[in-house]
DNA sequence: CTGAATTTTCAGTAATTTCTGAAAATTATA
DNA sequence: TATAATTTTCAGAAATTACTGAAAATTCAG
C-alpha cells in the first residue's frame, strides 16, 4: 500500500507529534494511516505503508488496542485481521481522555493520597503535605470532571465545547438555575 | 539539601510520571523539590537534593522557564538566582494547560489545515481529508475552549470543575438560560 | 575595569527507548 | 489432528534522548 502525498505528510506530522501525545513516532504515524484510511488495514498494509518491519506492526497494534483506540475486524475469507479507527472523532478525543487519565492522573492521585496519610516529622514535611493536599484536591476534581465528560454523548460535548465565552455567563447564573 | 523520606517518595514519583506528563525524569524530579520546598532553591541546592550535575540542574531550569512554572527571585546578599513555584496549584494546572496546548494542539491544527488546503487527487484523498476536517474542527474546539479556561480565575476554574453532575443539567438549560 | 562567582553551553558518553529478524506461539482450515 | 498462515515474543542492534564535566560566557561587587 502507498500513500498519497497527501496522506504521506500527515503521517509524518503524527509521527513527530506522537511522542508529544504519550505516544511514541510508529504508534502515531501507524494511527495516522489507519484513521486517514476508509478501508480496514492489515498489519502487512500498515508495515508496508510505513516502511517499518511486520514485528514493529504487531507492537504497535498490540498498544493501540491497549489504549482502545483501535477496531478489530474480520474480512470473510481473509485469515488476516483488520483494523479500523472509530468512525467518530469525538468517541476518539474521549477514549484519549480517559487513557491519558488513567495513565498521567490516577496513578498520581494514588501517590499523593499515600503521602498525606504519612506522619510529617518537620515543620518541612507540614509545608510539603499542605502542598501536597491541594494537588490532591485539584487532581480529584479534575479526574471526576474528567470522568463526567466521559460519560457524555458527543453531542452534548459539542455543546459544552462551543459554549465559548458563554461559559463564563452560564457559570454565574448556576446557583440560579441549579436551585430548582 | 537533603529530602525527607516523604518528599523523597513523591519527588521519585514525579520523575516516574515526568515521561508521562510530557517533561522527562529530572524535569519531573525537579519540579517536585521546588514545589514542595517553601523556601526559594538555588541550582546547588537542586543538584544536591537530586544527586545530578550542576549543569543538567541548568538545563532543566532552562525547560522550566519555558514552560513559565517557575518563579525567579533574588535574595538580598546572594548573588545565586533562587527559584519557586506558584503558590496557587490552580495557576499551575493552568499553565500547564496553556502550554500542553501549544506543544501538542497549535502544531497540528497547523498541519490539519495545511493539508485542508491541498486539492485531493483521488477518492482516497477525499476520505481523508473529511476525516481531516472532522479531526481539525475538534481540536480547534478543544483548543479554543481551552483558552476560554486559561482566561478563568481559579475560583471560577474551582466551581466550574466541582459542577460534576450538574454539568449536564446545566447544558439542557443553558438554552434557556443563555436567552435574557 | 578586573576578577571572582555564577550560569550556560556543548561535545562526548551513558542510559533509555525503539526497532528488527528469527524463532516461538497461536489460529484456523482441511 | 496436521499443517500452513498469521501473529506475537524477545534478544540484540540501532536510534534517540538525557547527562556530565570542562570550558566559555555572563554577571556583578569592589
Amino acid at each position: 500500500m502507498k500513500l498519497s502525498p497527501l496522506s504521506q505528510s500527515l503521517v509524518l506530522h503524527f509521527g513527530e507529534m506522537g511522542s508529544r501525545w504519550g505516544l511514541n513516532r510508529t504508534l502515531g504515524q501507524m494511527y495516522a494511516v489507519i484513521v486517514l484510511t476508509e478501508s480496514p488495514l492489515n498489519a502487512d498494509q500498515i508495515s508496508e505503508a510505513l516502511q517499518i518491519s511486520r514485528s514493529n506492526v504487531s507492537m504497535g497494534l498490540k498498544e493501540l488496542k491497549s489504549w482502545n483506540l483501535i477496531k478489530l475486524q474480520h474480512i470473510p475469507g481473509d485469515r488476516k485481521e483488520y483494523f479500523t479507527a472509530p468512525e467518530d472523532v469525538w468517541e476518539i478525543a474521549k477514549t484519549l481522555l480517559v487513557e491519558r487519565r488513567k495513565r498521567e492522573l490516577d496513578p498520581t492521585l494514588t501517590s499523593l493520597r499515600d503521602a498525606l496519610l504519612q506522619e510529617p516529622s518537620s515543620s518541612e514535611d507540614e509545608y510539603a503535605q499542605q502542598r501536597i493536599r491541594e494537588m490532591h484536591d485539584l487532581m480529584e476534581m479534575i479526574s471526576s470532571w474528567s470522568g463526567e465528560l466521559e460519560n457524555m454523548s458527543s453531542g452534548k460535548l459539542a455543546t459544552l465545547l462551543t459554549l465559548g465565552s458563554g461559559l463564563s455567563k452560564i457559570l454565574e447564573a448556576k446557583d440560579r438555575l441549579l436551585k430548582k
